[in-house]
DNA sequence: GTTATAGCGTTACATTGTTGCGCTCGCCCA
DNA sequence: TGGGCGAGCGCAACAATGTAACGCTATAAC
């Protein structure tokens, strides 16, 4: 994400903690900053390691920034990676669906209604009500295969 | 899983080794029973414990033979969970989709092909070559759902 | 201003998963 | 038939991820 992008993305950021009435404090903003900045996956001992420059955080303090982060839906957790990546449209809440390449460790968020609307139909069937949806796919990009193929 | 649908199943496990020309050990075969017996989502430290009794197993144990079932398709990992369950149709290759209740913490294993041709061809669309596509739904089951209307 | 509450710091700890090394047992083949 | 080879396993230590509990501070509401 370049500086211009990210500078966008804090200000959306801002603009909609505003509008729903709730605090993008200091430390929020900066994890925030920081899963943004890295444009894939990062985990939260990560986060921490590049918090030592200036203010340290504790386990706990960057896991309370990353747990209202996901809440106001600012960022998504993988689970598959343990790992944490900047929302790519928070606007509105939404179910993604993630492409994870274990060649370059880059991430695709999707957000296809199609599946959102296979994955509801199915759960209905069985009168599951869903409240997560969590769809990671892992496998190679297509820059990869590329390369793979060469 | 009453005591004939377990032995079934073990035998059927036992069947598949045999037909692939590998080894079903007696570790393998002892953690595979209690992932199967248990019919709920289990951990590799609560196998641990269980395994107590008899011939205790240290961690990396465990995870091997985990690791080597889970290649065998004999189980599955459920990543939200960081726990195992047995597969409930590991004779062919699947991909499958998890409904899990955080009332009761049950898990319906699906094997829906709409949801999977959705994945693929979403994937295919930007290129992508899956591997290993993880469907895993939170939510809350029917029955569970009932109690709550009361 | 006073007070209730959300946010944060700190310590300690819990859970989950891994690395490395060496021994043994079963299998293959000379 | 026995020599070697590799898969499987025991063991010890450790790495990574995530939580609990408690008290202080700063912000917001009245």
């Amino acid at each position: 994400m370049d500086d211009d992008t990210l500078r966008n993305a804090l200000a959306r950021a801002e603009a909609l903690c505003t509008e729903r009435g709730v605090r993008l404090t200091a430390q929020r903003r900066r994890v925030l900053e920081l899963v943004c900045r890295a444009q894939r996956p990062v985990g939260a001992y990560e986060i921490m390691d590049q918090l030592r420059d200036g203010a340290p955080a504790a386990p706990p303090t960057v896991y309370r920034a990353l747990d209202w982060l996901l809440a106001q839906g600012l960022v998504h957790k993988l689970e598959t990676l343990h790992a944490f990546i900047g929302c790519t449209h928070p606007e509105h809440p939404h179910a993604s669906q993630f492409l994870i390449c274990d060649g370059c460790g880059g991430v695709t968020e999707l957000e296809d209604p199609s599946i959102a609307d296979s994955l509801a139909s199915v759960a209905a069937e069985s009168g599951f009500r869903p409240s997560r949806p969590i769809v990671e796919v892992i496998g190679t990009c297509s820059a990869c295969a590329a390369r793979e193929d060469d």
